[in-house]
RNA sequence: CGGGGAGUGGCGCAGCCCGGUUAGCGCGCCGCGUUCGGGACGCGGAGGUCGGAGGUUCAAAUCCUCUCUCCCCGACCA
């Protein structure tokens, strides 16, 4: 057993088992917890802080392009639903229905919404008659249910918070100029906040959003078994859904048109995502900017007469902390201040700030590192403006981390053998050339468990043989297993 | 939904094969005292219809049937 370890000694081993891991630290970092449904997950106060900084974080992103927030119902008639072929057959297996109303048979079924699109389209048929009432530009907050088979705390369970946006629009480049757009959201959001770095691209046929003219992906890369996580997608719908919900309307020239519909969402699968790419052998790894408490503050004594002292300084600190970070004080008196370092850094605050008479006496605190386990001591009065310092330097080493994990362990592979060893191997993503045949595809897929993750759109340039038939090829793709 | 494993105080487990006192242990919890700068200690205490239902038996945590849930692998998916 070495040092690491002994400091988490409930925490199973972070790479012998990192999907045990994950069950751990969900549990005992209090994000979630097991519900009587199956399938279900209760989201706990330190959890649903964390999706809600993220929330507010996305919110504003979405806004700034133009985008309003609204609320649809929960239940679509199962006609509407059935109405794109493709969609329904994509989800027909993991809906769910409601036949009763009270004590009377429902003459039609509702079901309770695995996405929206079924149910907004109709309303934007109601909406729209002229180019001039284009585009709609409409998100919603919201919870989904599929009934998923294998269930994990955030990362697949039945009922999942998301966000989906679904606009309309009067032409095809629009639609699809709104669904890059979006995609460059969720990447800016997920790097810049979540401090995860993910490989924007497209999807391939058999990958996309049923329904779908086009699926574009991030796709981040999970510690432990380097699998991909695809971390938000944005679909142009072309006008599928247009003909089919009757989205019709009058273009300037007088002539009746089907609208163009774009969707994209990201769920809080993507606080699985933060849990697996940064969370280490103690435990979880918050990136300060979305972090429920940055920076917790533990007070150390031992006599009444310290303890007076004491907690007068970490009140002043926690005065002068007030505008700049979000701080929690651990006066617990019935824990000890080592068992209260672990169980923070097992809850993955970024910043420990130990006060106690030493530190009373020389007018400072000490400050510890999250990421590093730095340890330094800051005078009292410089805090207000080290703390920021320090939490903006952890986020930027936490991508910085993240992104060299992505990096060492993405290879460009050229031979299919390679290929099967890395996967095999857990070895990470593997870019590879691909002649754009599903036969190829599907064929990797059974063989090794990896799938095309993304087309991504930094594309090497020059050509290739396909790794699975050797044609002639100009795409690269991104090959991984993924969660 | 297919294959494997598992459900016993809050958590982790033993007991089950081979039915038979009052179902144990560690951690946690409550009280008191001593402690407190990397998971403190002593003493006293509380807490269980052994996942659920049915069956076999004089007797079931233990045997049989059904069922629910969780974990791992596979198929499906954000």
């Amino acid at each position: 057993m070495n040092a690491e370890r002994r400091f988490v000694e409930e925490l199973d081993d972070f790479e012998d088992d990192f999907d045990r891991w994950y069950v751990e630290v969900v549990r005992k970092a209090e994000l979630a917890d097991e519900a009587p449904i199956r399938g279900m997950r209760v989201v706990m106060p330190y959890g649903f802080a964390l999706w809600e900084n993220m929330q507010a974080q996305l919110d504003w992103r979405i806004k700034a392009t133009g985008v309003q927030n609204a609320y649809f119902p929960l239940l679509i008639p199962r006609s509407m639903l059935e109405r794109e072929a493709e969609h329904i057959e994509g989800f027909a297996p993991e809906v769910a229905w409601v036949t009763q109303g009270g004590s009377k048979e429902l003459e039609e079924p509702l079901a309770i919404r695995p996405t929206s699109e079924a149910i907004i389209c109709p309303m934007y048929a109601r909406w729209v008659q002229s180019y001039r009432d284009l585009p709609i530009l409409i998100n919603q907050w919201c919870s989904v249910l599929r009934w998923e088979n294998r269930p994990r705390a955030f990362l697949r369970t039945s009922e999942f918070l998301w966000q989906e946006g679904h606009t309309a629009h009067s032409s095809l480049d629009e639609a699809e100029e709104r669904t890059k757009l979006m995609l460059e959201v969720y990447r800016d959001f997920v790097e810049t906040e979540l401090a995860l770095p993910v490989i924007p691209g497209q999807k391939s046929e058999s990958e996309k959003f049923a329904g779908a003219l086009r699926t574009y992906t991030i796709e981040a890369m999970m510690g432990g078994k380097k699998w991909a996580l695809q971390s938000g997608t944005s679909h142009n719908l072309g006008d599928h859904f247009g003909k089919v919900f009757g989205i019709e309307f009058l273009n300037a020239a007088g002539q009746r048109e089907y609208a163009f519909n774009t969707s994209w969402g990201l769920s809080f699968r993507t606080i699985g995502a933060i849990i697996m790419v940064h969370g280490d052998e103690r435990g979880l790894k918050l990136p300060p900017r979305v972090a429920p408490i940055q920076t917790v503050i533990v007070p150390i004594w031992r006599k009444d007469a310290e303890r007076e002292t004491v907690e007068s300084a970490v009140d002043g600190v926690r005065e002068s902390l007030r505008d700049v970070a979000r701080v929690f004080v651990d006066r617990r008196d019935d824990k000890t201040p080592g068992w209260k370092f672990n169980e923070w850094e097992m809850k993955g605050v970024p910043l420990r700030l130990e006060i106690g008479p030493r530190d009373v006496a020389g007018n400072q605190a000490m400050v510890v590192r999250r990421d590093t386990h730095e340890k330094q001591a800051i005078p009292l009065d410089e805090l207000a403006t080290r703390i920021p310092q320090l939490l903006e330097e952890i986020q930027d080493n936490m991508f910085e981390t993240a992104k060299r994990m992505l990096d060492e362990n993405t290879e460009r592979v050229s031979t299919y053998e390679r290929l099967k060893e890395r996967v095999a191997a857990n070895a990470g993503f593997s870019r590879v050339w691909w002649c754009g045949d599903e036969t190829c595809e599907e064929k990797v897929k059974t063989e090794t468990k990896a799938t095309i993750r993304c087309i991504p759109f930094d594309q090497p340039g020059g050509t290739g043989d396909c790794i699975v038939c050797g044609k002639h090829s100009d795409t690269e793709v991104i090959m991984a297993r993924a969660y």
